[in-house]
DNA sequence: ATGGTAGCGTTGCTA
């Protein structure tokens, strides 16, 4: 089975990149964040016409949203609300044979790394925190399940530019690497990824709009992840990041990360 | 130390 998680921000402006994704990596399952799409603007027809008879999405007017294509049957397609808010960052399908796949859309947590003066990183750590008990909870020995988006934080030195320099900066503070740790670590979750590419080998997901000559600088970082239960690691194939789609015309700042595995 | 771009839907908010 192939798997591909992208931050697509925004399905309808980029649907030709995801026919390109579809076309050329040809993945069974694609989960998308940042559809900014309301559901009933959903282009539904359109993904099915891809050759994504199954299609679950979880959409809200100009912000967020996730979405799971595939090319099998869903079984069951679960929308989840985390924080007590609605805002549309994590939906669940179970696929034919019993194996979940969670397309998560962590939040990014604003500027400021100080929840006290910043509602939207409180709200992040909150949600993280969240996660580490509901994964906790979510999963027996033995049970099948694919973690897949955009995590909004880069745990390890080598997913970032400059360790040093971005301390301070949301995405790679202490803070949200410990809690994403923790959340990881509650259900014993391995990166898939990193299964394949050794943590002394930079590795990113995501290029900043704002860097005027992305490709020289190369101030990425790694923010959109594939975790797998202990049950799946055995079956683990091979994992890429499509660092070129980084180059397409009108590109996504995230770029697809694609995992095959044997289920 | 600063400001840079992008998308959505309106002229601000979020990333």
């Amino acid at each position: 089975m192939r798997l591909v998680t992208w931050n697509i921000n925004s399905i309808r402006l980029r649907f030709d990149l995801l026919r390109q994704v579809a076309m050329v990596m040809a993945p069974d399952v694609i989960c998308l964040q940042e559809i900014k799409v309301d559901d009933p603007l959903f282009p539904l027809a359109d993904c099915q016409a891809l050759g994504y008879p199954h299609v679950a999405f979880h959409g809200m007017k100009g912000y967020n949203g996730v979405a799971v294509l595939s090319k099998r049957p869903i079984e069951v397609a679960e929308p989840l609300s985390r924080c007590g808010r609605d805002d549309r960052r994590h939906l669940m399908v179970r696929l034919e044979g019993g194996v979940q796949v969670h397309c998560l859309y962590i939040p990014a947590g604003g500027d400021i790394p100080d929840p006290e003066a910043n509602d939207k990183f409180a709200h992040k750590l909150d949600f993280l925190r969240e996660l580490a008990v509901w994964a906790a909870g979510a999963f027996t020995p033995g049970d099948r399940a694919i973690l897949a988006g955009d995590f909004n934080v880069a745990p390890l030195e080598s997913d970032v530019w400059s360790h040093k320099q971005m301390l301070k900066v949301i995405s790679h503070t202490p803070i949200e690497v410990e809690l994403l740790n923790d959340f990881q670590a509650s259900a014993g979750l391995v990166d898939a990824v990193r299964h394949f590419v050794p943590a002394s080998e930079r590795l990113y997901t995501w290029w900043s709009y704002r860097s005027n000559d992305w490709q020289r600088n190369d101030r990425g970082r790694r923010l959109d992840h594939v975790w797998v239960t202990p049950a799946l690691v055995p079956g683990l194939r091979s994992a890429l990041v499509a660092r070129e789609a980084r180059s397409w015309t009108q590109p996504s700042d995230h770029v697809p990360v694609m995992v095959d595995l044997d289920l």
